[in-house]
DNA sequence: TTGCAACTACGATAAATGTCGTATATATTT
DNA sequence: AAATATATACGACATTTATCGTAGTTGCAA
């Protein structure tokens, strides 16, 4: 499978979002990101559609898109790229820049804690 | 400052990693990463250095070049991205991802646990 | 001092990405 | 039914990114 564009991705995001949409829809929350034409957005999907990343329903006059991947099957790439480049390849410091850099909710340390507990467990 | 792109982080990393270093020495590595025809590094480290991304010393024959910017002034912009479009916009799920998904040792655990506990304190 | 080895400089171009205009079809409203 | 609004299709093109070949320079060894 090939790997998105930014552009593209930002277009998967919406969809993961919001569910199966329009191109309307897509390109009014896109628009409210960064400016661009209507027709852009709607070349960018339906190029999308040919690589295989999004599927559409054209039973309508109005066609309606949904991601044709999951954002689990990118994951693991963009993570490993991302840590290796920025972060040295200890996956260390990026949990560490994470969590000390934006507030974390109590119930978010919880379930960390939760998860190091089992982690600890299985040692 | 201009945002390096794929191939430019992979020399950025390279430096980061070893120091300032000779064009040589970053292709070899870059070499064993993917392969690319010596003056391609070359080029692309010349057209770095312009940007700002790179500095370099041109008093030998042989230029030593070094990152002209840290690994820190990234990090936030790209793990906002990634965060925002394969994660729901959720740290949280980033975090346990990258433990979850890669054994942790015991230290990491421990260094995690301990942030935690500063954080919780913060409160 | 000639020849080889290792560099840098530079331009050309291929390939990927992003953007948009125009044409056309299809509903909807008046 | 004509006018209007809203869609899709499609091609063209600008820009960015990546790659590489060729030429020329410099130091060193034979």
């Amino acid at each position: 499978m090939k790997k998105p564009t930014e552009a593209e991705l930002d277009i998967l995001a919406i969809l993961w979002q919001h569910g199966p949409s329009s191109v309307r829809t897509v390109h009014d929350i896109l628009n409210e990101q960064r400016e661009v034409v209507y027709t852009t957005t709607l070349k960018t999907m339906q190029v999308m559609t040919e690589k295989g990343l999004l599927k559409r329903d054209t039973s309508q006059k109005t066609h309606i898109y949904e991601a044709a991947i999951r954002a689990d099957m990118l994951q693991e790439d963009v993570v490993d790229k991302v840590v290796n480049t920025l972060f040295a390849g200890s996956s260390l410091n990026l949990v560490m820049h994470a969590l000390g850099n934006k507030p974390t909710s109590k119930e978010d340390l919880d379930q960390i804690k939760e998860l190091i507990k089992k982690l600890e467990k299985e040692k």
